[in-house]
DNA sequence: GCGTCCACTTGATCTCGGTCAAGGTTTTCT
DNA sequence: AGAAAACCTTGACCGAGATCAAGTGGACGC
């Protein structure tokens, strides 16, 4: 989904996570050329690292902690719309202002770039153009996978469809695989997962509550997930069982 | 909204409009080299341009007619994810399989450009991977404005915001702008608005029933609508009424 | 002209998820 | 440690929209 998962590094050892998401193929040039116009930022638990419709003079990837995509409606309805984890993009080369509240989830640092010389450099620089538009591509597909989350889904199927894509990307980075069982911590409260499934907080509750119940997934406290079968899980969350492995 | 109206092209006189959607600047060169890998192919109403998860051969833009991009669950249940309006571009370079259905839901005219040839002309015409990614994330913006109808507006809400969005794309258009009534012939059917808004075909009867008797729009027909007051229909659809002239 | 089909409308009823409310648990602050 | 604040769960009730069903109206073929 919204988690850029599919960004190949396989020939990418070398690359710092914080380059990931810019760099096509570590090139040398590209990499020391980023390097001289990057710098850091981190962000509390909480904190608006971007306002909607705010100034945006730089572009950036996540290092660590994890951000949320919002809007809002002026009666204070929200909806999340992406998540980013870390090495997802951030920004809009091209664009001056901001589309919608980035809000750090948990505490977040960030690698940014001042947006004028990351322009001249993608613009002198077609590789990263072309993995910009990759990434683009990808989050879009994300996007909208997500509306037929949204649209067409029941709230059990979300709450599935959240949990295995959270799982499937934990195990990809994890390196477990998909074989066995696999365990993470939530990194979302229940509000947060309401925000992204476009339900109430206590619908989410309830529905996880079911699905510990139907032993679909374990719990212990109330963030620590163990899910025994992922095939079962993506099941309840009504996708294929083999379409998902894109994400 | 994914109508791709952002697209600029005021100094773009000469560019055919089935060029526009990848002519950067309508540099004779590149139109030149487009021209000469492109295409036509024409599709009936009703027809399915491409399976999802078939291979997909070419890139392209529509020409003339309106096709929507659509998902399907194993049981039927259906989402559109895009309209595809004349100009828009339909394709993802770097990737073989189509992720959505395509079906023309009038006729149908595309442009194409095999897909081989035309990736070789984008990698050495920087100008075509910047047009497509600035267009590319038009779209990502737009799906996820759209996320937040699906997930958070009411029936209501999202009808007026349909309705909207076809008007304001109609009257940009139609060069009237936005001060008078607007007129148009809605083109989709009540079942292809409920699957883009994620209701059933009634409720959208209904609301669209409730909008006419509450003056927010007038009705001729099935289709023939009128909105006399573009501002009034935005606050139906739950927008600040600045917010949405970016579309 | 008449039946058929298709797109649409309207009504009656049901249900899923929202709303309101109360209580529990964990973390944080003093 | 104790108080306060988040965060989460569970219950009772309600309503928006889904579902099921019947009917309308226009387009088209025969």
């Amino acid at each position: 989904m919204t988690l850029n998962t599919l960004v190949d590094h396989s020939n990418c050892e070398d690359c710092p996570i914080r380059h990931r998401a810019v760099c096509a193929r570590c090139d040398a040039d590209e990499l020391i050329a980023l390097e001289e116009i990057k710098y850091y930022r981190s962000f509390e638990a909480g904190q608006t690292i971007i306002w909607s419709g705010d100034q945006m003079n730089f572009v950036g990837s996540v290092v660590s902690g994890i951000a949320t995509l919002t809007q809002t409606m002026e009666d204070g309805r929200t909806q999340m719309v992406g998540l980013l984890l870390p090495s997802d993009f951030v920004g809009r080369p091209g664009r001056d202002s901001a589309a919608y509240d980035v809000v750090a989830t948990t505490d977040v640092v960030m690698c940014c770039f001042r947006k004028k010389p990351f322009e001249d450099l993608m613009n002198s620089t077609p590789h990263i153009a072309q993995r910009l538009l990759q990434m683009t591509l990808d989050e879009l597909d994300a996007a909208r996978e997500w509306m037929l989350v949204l649209g067409r889904k029941t709230a059990r199927e979300k709450i599935a469809s959240l949990l295995s894509i959270i799982a499937r990307r934990d195990a990809s980075v994890s390196q477990k695989g998909l074989s066995g069982p696999i365990v993470f911590d939530l990194p979302l409260t229940r509000e947060a997962m309401a925000d992204y499934l476009g339900l109430t907080l206590e619908t989410v509750s309830r529905q996880i509550s079911a699905l510990k119940k139907d032993k679909v997934i374990l719990l212990e406290g109330k963030r620590h997930v163990t899910v025994p079968d992922i095939g079962r899980l993506m099941e309840e969350a009504g996708d294929d069982a083999d379409g998902g492995f894109l994400v």
